[in-house]
Formats: C-alpha cells, sequence, structure tokens
DNA sequence: GAAAACCGACCGTCCAGACGGTATAAATGA
DNA sequence: TCATTTATACCGTCTGGACGGTCGGTTTTC
C-alpha cells in the first residue's frame, strides 16, 4: 500500500513550508502523517530518503504542469517557453503554485553535494534544451526563462513589492517575447 | 578592538562556503577564527546575532559596489538598471562575485521568520525604487532586474547549463534595454 | 505462515548557549 | 601616586535538549 507513503509525503510537505527547514523533524512528520516515527522510517530509510521522495514529486509536478501547458497552448512557437512562465507564475507574476517556498526548503534542506541537486540540475538541463529548441530566438527564451525564475525567486523570498500591476505587465511583456 | 569581530566574520563566511549552512558551527567558527568559543559568544551573544553580523555585511557590501558601479556609468539613463545587474553577474553571466553562494547560505541559515530577512526585504525594496525611478520604463527596468535575479539563481544552484554564449549574449541584451 | 507494514523505546551524537572563571586596562578616588 | 573598583575582552568546560537512526517486537495482509 502506497497509501502511508503520500500521507508521509504530504505531512512533510505541509511542515516544510509552515516551519522551514528545521522544521522537517521525522517525529513530527510521523505524527502530523499519523504514522509512527518507525513506520516513517519503514518506507523512507533515511531523512535524506525522505527528502529524495518530496524533492522527486516536486520534479514531477512541475514536468506535468509545463507537458499540459504546452498542449494546451494554440500557438506552437516559444509553446515551451510560455509554459515554463506559466508553471512558474501566474499573470499577475506570483508564483504559480505552493511550489517556491516548497522547493526553498527542499534545496535549503539536502547540502550543497546532495545527491537529489543532481536530479534538479537534469530537470533544469531538459527545461532549458527544451526551450533552447522552441521556434524562437534562444537568447529571447533564455532570458524570458530567466525572468520567470526572478519572479518565482522573489516569490520565494516573500517579496512583495513588485506591485501587481508592475509584476502583471512584465509578465505580459514576456509573453509577448516569447511569440517572436 | 573590532579586530576579532571581523575574523569572526570572515571564518563564519569561509565555512559558509566551504560546508553550507550546516559548517555553521560555533565551535568550529571560533577555532578558525583563532579565538576561544566564549570570545566568539561574547561578540555575538547567539547564533542568530552572528548570522545577523554576515547578513548585514553582505547587503552593505552590494549597496556599495551598486552605487559604485552607478557613479561609474557615464549615461545616466538606465544607470542603476545597469548597476544591479552588474552587481549581481557580470558580463558572461556568471555571479559577480561570491555572494550568490553566500547570500543563499545565510538565507537557509536563517529561518523563514527572522528578523534579518526583513532587513533583507527591506533593501529590496530600496533597490527596487531605484530601478523604479531610472529614466527608462519601469516593466523593462524590473524585466531587468528579474532576468538579473534568475541568473544569480541560476548561479547559486550550480546550474551551469546556460552556456557563457547563451547567458553572454542575454546580457549584452539586458544591457541593451537599459538603455531603451 | 511468511512477508510486509508498523510500533515505540532507546541510543549516540551533535551543538547552542550558560556559566564561572582570568587577564588587561582604563576610571575613580584618597 | 597607588590602591580599588569597573568594564571589556576572552577562555573552556559543562549541560540539556534535539534529532537521526537502530532494533526487537507486534500487527496486518495475502
Amino acid at each position: 500500500m502506497t497509501k502511508s507513503r503520500d500521507k508521509i509525503l504530504n505531512a512533510a510537505e505541509q511542515r516544510l513550508l509552515a516551519k522551514g527547514p528545521a522544521g522537517l523533524v521525522l517525529d513530527a512528520v510521523a505524527l502530523d502523517a499519523g504514522i509512527s516515527k518507525g513506520g516513517l522510517l519503514h518506507h523512507f530509510p533515511s531523512k535524506e530518503a525522505l527528502v529524495g521522495g518530496l524533492c522527486d514529486r516536486m520534479l514531477e509536478r512541475f514536468e506535468e504542469q509545463m507537458s499540459s501547458l504546452c498542449e494546451a497552448d494554440p500557438e506552437s512557437t516559444g509553446a515551451w517557453t510560455r509554459a515554463y512562465l506559466g508553471s512558474t507564475v501566474t499573470g499577475e507574476g506570483k508564483p504559480a503554485d505552493n511550489s517556491a517556498p516548497l522547493m526553498a526548503g527542499i534545496l535549503a534542506t539536502m547540502g550543497r553535494d546532495s545527491v537529489h541537486l543532481e536530479k534538479v540540475r537534469r530537470h533544469f538541463a531538459g527545461w532549458h534544451a527544451r526551450l533552447e529548441t522552441d521556434g524562437i530566438d534562444p537568447t529571447t527564451s533564455t532570458l524570458v526563462r530567466l525572468a520567470a525564475d526572478g519572479l518565482w525567486l522573489s516569490a520565494l523570498l516573500g517579496l512583495q513589492q513588485l506591485d501587481p500591476d508592475t509584476s502583471g505587465s512584465v509578465v505580459a511583456e514576456l509573453i509577448e517575447m516569447s511569440r517572436a
């Protein structure tokens, strides 16, 4: 039964969002998941494994989100670029979902040398490759992607000083650029 | 004598860069600084205070860097925007100095609610305000800033998949945009 | 009845911070 | 001028708590 596994991941995610990396404590996660610590360790033999699970699930979700946005886009030119943008932030420049703080937590939790970080890098490389063969100037698509990352970072730090108008028009401009 | 204080901050910074947040251990920092743990705690009454010191110094450096780049710019239009860009990344899209991993470490070390994070936010707000009154379209300057942040983030994660050519031309394009 | 899922007490380590010192030096005051 | 207080810098041991992970069991499932 993979039910407990998901309950554990959900609980871990919740704690990470609520309390940050320091709040990701095995005892507490187990408690929140309605399971014992031993039970948790049965599914995830180490904390590292738990973080890995969190990481995998998040990457998977992002990947799905991007694919579905790309399919839904009527225009094929620059579709991946817009999909990346849309998976990262909304039209108002808000983070697309709570992936920003979540990823921040995950990244902060795993050290500088983690195996999981390598996975993240590989995914990024894959996304980047798609953007470079998206039918538009690679410089432009890269620029759009970087700006999207910037918006994402802004949300991550809780930098809400970007007023909705400005970030809205930035996003609009980015979409415009992706059609060139 | 503020000499020890600096030695401590240097040691802390070094450790943060070398070992990440987990390596920022008071005993070790004290040792590296050539001082005892008690001595360290004399200057920084808590770990939080130490991180605060690190944070302040970094923000101060960035501020200086930006001001000096702005002054050195022959053109006044968009000068702050280019200064922000230049303080963040080099012409090749590399991080300007080692501020990226340093800040990453600092951010990761302090929780989601730290007093210091508030300081970071205030600085960001100040920079953003300057960019908005920089003589160019605020949307454009914001876009440039966000892309710079994106490059910075990329370096932070060790995402080196951006080949130097692409990131170089992105930076060139950003500079171009700042003159419009 | 065997394997998988789950339990929870226990252990060892790591680390922040407390605390009770020492040493040097400036201020005070007789 | 010299003793005495006060302040500042610094030392190093100790402790208490937090947390990851182990292990011998029990329950559930098939």
